[in-house]
DNA sequence: GATTCGACGTTATACGTAAAACCTAGGGGC
DNA sequence: GCCCCTAGGTTTTACGTATAACGTCGAATC
């Protein structure tokens, strides 16, 4: 195809064809319905076609002062869930003609690098998980529109927010294990400073609050299997009345509930009950499986894409948060 | 910062600093030895930072004719492996004033969508999983710089490929193996069509075939846990003798071969020992904790973007395998 | 005192595209 | 016979940057 040399441009493309470059940007751009009569526009597209022309985008986005591509920022790809994300988003943006940058959140990379220098191109707009915090203040200076996913809607100074209705989720698990006789609560928590998780444990405390004769410890934990175990282990080993169920932040932290359940010898769900949140994979792998609260990721990623899409049209976003569900497992019984 | 209007660009911060635009080009591209003085350089300096300038990238990669921006196409980014590839390739890419945009091949989004439409981006090289197979034939067709992991290096057609030891991984798990005496094995293989599986498969029949008295079944298995329970519980229920030993192509197939034998009631590894291959954090979580081979998945993306970086220079890449190692675990036990 | 030279800049140009402004011929209306 | 309109193009310009080519002025060389 190329021919070793360098690419056609559309310049290559109208002197094959016999017209003006101003003419094939026309007839590609669509934008031809009576300008250019249909045989020279076909001759173009042949031409084109037989080159193997393909546009300079660097050339077109300088012209256009856009790109048609949005950076997606997400803490990190250790488990599925971002990648769900990505694809809801990546799904809408096909469908209007937008393309998809995933920035990862540096872990080891270097300290906060810059996720515009990164991304090496030109932005329209940014969807940022409202976890990536290192790269939340990078974003902001740049003033591009801006949706925040599970981020705080009164504290996000006016952007726009997409949000999963995690307070619901986390009183369907307490409801439930409450219904199941437990009373005495260990709240696992991620050590990760974003507001759906402070959303956890104000939910869950108010609800508990409410009900006589309830405890709950709460442990804090990165957001790691391994790192999970050592405080499960930890909180669950403290004196006192040993808790008879766990609420989880996420999959990740109950299956290192499990395992630090396995090392104390308890046995889930006769001596503890385990709820998560996420539904990833793993949930269905554990013995028993694992009571968690469903989290629909690509419709999390398709409501952010959809709302960045009315941020630069203009338009007012969606609102509503997306409703989640609790899936009923092995990992919960009645309180023994 | 932005005044609401329009960014400022490279003209805006000539007039502040009272210089012409080309020595704002010459003093932010570190180009102005012998050629502006320290005094001009430092007010050309100033201004930027005042104004909040940004160079505008199109406008720069339309000029230069390069992006310092490469592509790393993944089949998936369900697991931590590929998310690890990425971080190893982009600390790397960091050094060298590269970024890296990820493109997980689609699943859902459409048919095999150009990765190039994708990125929205012009782009200096690529970097693919022999894995991801819908997106190779469309990076073929752009005869850029190709860097291909875990590929075969005869069938990739000039092009560099970085690989994964991953013949010596399944040399040592069967070794293991056979030392403790197992002699029907399966074999659960992904159902992929990539040459690392095919090593797999390859390197374990050569090894077993040396050992007189030795089966082996094979069982195909899409690369998921759920897809592993029925694959792996229905090769384990087949007719004939049990294997006592199964070697899987990786861990999520491992997983899956642990719910596929609490359904049978075999325990591992009593009755049945596993080996997967990646050594995810999956790993470690299961009960019993599971042998496999380990891969440095950061050490792999580095050497991919070494490799890039090395065609981008026209020198030739670093050479030879990366090693892999076994990682005993509570998986595999003496044959009952 | 003419020449050279380095320090310190400026002017001009090109990258490839999209689109506004312009041109030309032929036909229809009056 | 003149004007205007439309179809079917072309010429020109601008996007923001990097850099090659070109000045200028004072000091040093011979």
């Amino acid at each position: 195809m190329a021919r070793g040399s360098t690419r056609p441009t559309s310049r290559d493309v109208a002197q094959a064809a016999g017209v003006s470059q101003a003419a094939v940007s026309l007839v590609l751009g669509d934008k031809w319905r009576g300008r250019v009569s249909q045989a020279t526009a076909e001759r173009v597209r042949e031409a084109a076609r037989d080159l193997g022309y393909r546009p300079n985008l660097a050339a077109r986005n300088l012209r256009l002062g856009r790109t048609r591509t949005v950076l997606l920022v997400v803490p990190a790809l250790t488990t599925e869930f971002f990648a769900g994300v990505y694809t809801g988003a990546a799904r809408i943006a096909a469908e209007h003609g937008f393309g998809v940058v995933l920035y990862p959140s540096p872990e080891g990379i270097g300290p906060a690098r810059d996720p515009f220098a990164s991304a090496q191109s030109a932005l329209d707009g940014v969807i940022a998980s409202s976890m990536a915090a290192d790269a939340l203040t990078a974003i902001r200076g740049e003033a591009l529109p801006l949706v925040m996913l599970d981020s705080d809607p009164d504290g996000s100074l006016g952007a726009a927010t997409v949000n999963l209705d995690i307070a619901d989720g986390i009183r369907q698990a307490a409801e439930h294990l409450l219904s199941l006789g437990h009373r005495r609560f260990l709240h696992l928590a991620a050590d990760v400073p974003s507001w759906t998780f402070e959303v956890r444990a104000r939910e869950l405390a108010a609800r508990l609050d409410e009900v006589p004769g309830t405890t709950v410890r709460t442990a804090r934990s990165p957001i790691s299997i391994e790192g999970a175990v050592t405080a499960a282990q930890a909180a669950l080993a403290a004196p006192g009345d040993r808790p008879t169920a766990v609420i989880c932040d996420d999959d990740q932290l109950a299956a290192g509930t499990y395992k630090a359940a396995r090392r104390l010898g308890l046995r889930i769900p006769d001596d503890l009950s385990v709820t998560g949140v996420d539904d990833l994979a793993l949930a269905t792998a554990m013995d028993p499986e694992l009571t968690t609260v469903h989290l629909n990721a690509e419709l999390f990623g398709e409501r952010g894409m959809r709302a960045l899409l009315a941020v630069l049209e203009g338009r007012a976003p969606e609102s509503g948060d997306i409703p989640v569900r609790l899936v009923l497992r092995g990992s919960t019984a009645r309180a023994g």
